[in-house]
DNA sequence: AAATCTTGTTAGCTCACCCTAATACAATCT
DNA sequence: AGATTGTATTAGGGTGAGCTAACAAGATTT
């Protein structure tokens, strides 16, 4: 009974549909396929076998059961904690805990999950931002930062997952000083969107891609 | 890139070859099979592609090449640092270390191995006294517990592997102080090797497979 | 010498997960 | 209305790892 009862991959599966709800992304098949970069043929088919498994509701539309919700927000509470063990206890860069985390969040037992919380001072957050799910965090309203206004002063508050699948943009970023809590100060924006913020007096440009999936807090 | 170069599966069973070797059994598919716990088929047929993969030379008997000696002692030490580091950094309990390292072996990066050499203070044995391959410890001389002569007295030196699968018998070493480093006095042997110890005053009987898998040190 | 282990191989199967290619259906654009 | 695009499913394969059953070859015991 030392096996976990969902597979890894059942594990990934339940994790991405959780991620891709909590961005506000619509849950369709073919943007699970885009999350997990599968072909939509395996979507499809591990769909198939999740409903089989009691972890999505039967019938059109993807949602996930009781079931498969605790599952994900098990998942999703382990990547968060492993990534801020990875950066307060082994001190390794901010740019990279991601990765690490992704293999860690499948590995970690019970037991492990319980020291890490009895060494850290009850963390709230993944160092991106992201709330640990079962931490009690609510988590402050925000916008994208691409939706700043010109001259608009924000703390920034989180950067998406999806972002943080993009190791090399993550390490500009973490030279940039665009880590949660840094003031973000819109000075321009170019025709196409692309933006040009000023973060405690360093200048730095940020893609619409990267603009859209960096969010700063907003008064309520 | 970031795919390691060889499956799970063949890493784990270069680790057992190499920790078969260490105990001094003879190296053989069928003690592979007994060390893992699968069929002697399967074990038949993964020889073949380790061969193929050049893990292992070819030809009759079983022996690693440099390529898999090298892929080995990376397993077992990161195995062994797990256990460290599970054991000093997390405290979990000694007796379930090994389980939890077991997982950790495989989902070590070279970057995290890096960050739990950078803050533990060297360590050089698992905290079963088994050497952490590169720490460059030499491990003292030692025999099996059962070749103790009534009223001898040794430090206890370490544990093998194959014990430390059984979570239930670590437990019970644990709660009799049978830890490295703990004094071990024979009192007393029954007619079938079963023998009585003395650990600092608490007394402790110890079966034949255990006290042939836990071993003390001797005088040069 | 015969019978009994032990060891290794082979054949044939299963399972979970992935793929491409073909197809079907809906929505949207021209 | 017809063409294009987006979405889901099906059929058919592939890979890595496991299994049982049958069998061949040595080694040991009786």
């Amino acid at each position: 009974m030392t096996t976990p009862k969902y597979s890894i991959k059942l594990r990934e599966y339940a994790e991405a549909i959780w991620e891709i709800q909590e961005e506000g992304i619509p849950v369709i098949q073919a943007r699970i396929a885009d999350w997990l970069d599968v072909s939509r043929a395996s979507v499809s088919e591990m769909v198939r076998r999740m409903i089989n498994e009691g972890l999505l509701e039967p019938g059109p539309g993807i949602a996930l059961t009781d079931a498969g919700r605790h599952l994900a927000e098990v998942v999703v509470r382990r990547h968060r904690l492993a990534e801020r063990f990875l950066s307060e206890v082994l001190n390794l860069p901010w740019a990279k805990v991601h990765a690490e985390a992704e293999v860690w969040e499948t590995m970690i037992s019970d037991d492990v999950e319980g020291a890490m919380w009895a060494i850290m001072d009850n963390p709230q957050t993944c160092p991106h931002g992201n709330p640990i799910p079962g931490a009690g965090y609510k988590r402050p309203p925000m916008k994208r930062m691409a939706e700043l206004t010109i001259g608009e002063c924000r703390p920034l508050g989180r950067i998406s997952e999806e972002l943080e699948l993009d190791a090399e943009m993550m390490d500009y970023l973490d030279r940039s000083g665009l880590r949660p809590g840094a003031s973000v100060l819109l000075t321009d924006r170019d025709p196409h969107g692309a933006l040009t913020v000023d973060v405690g007096g360093e200048i730095a440009g940020v893609g619409v891609f990267a603009a859209e999936r960096v969010f700063v807090e907003i008064a309520d």
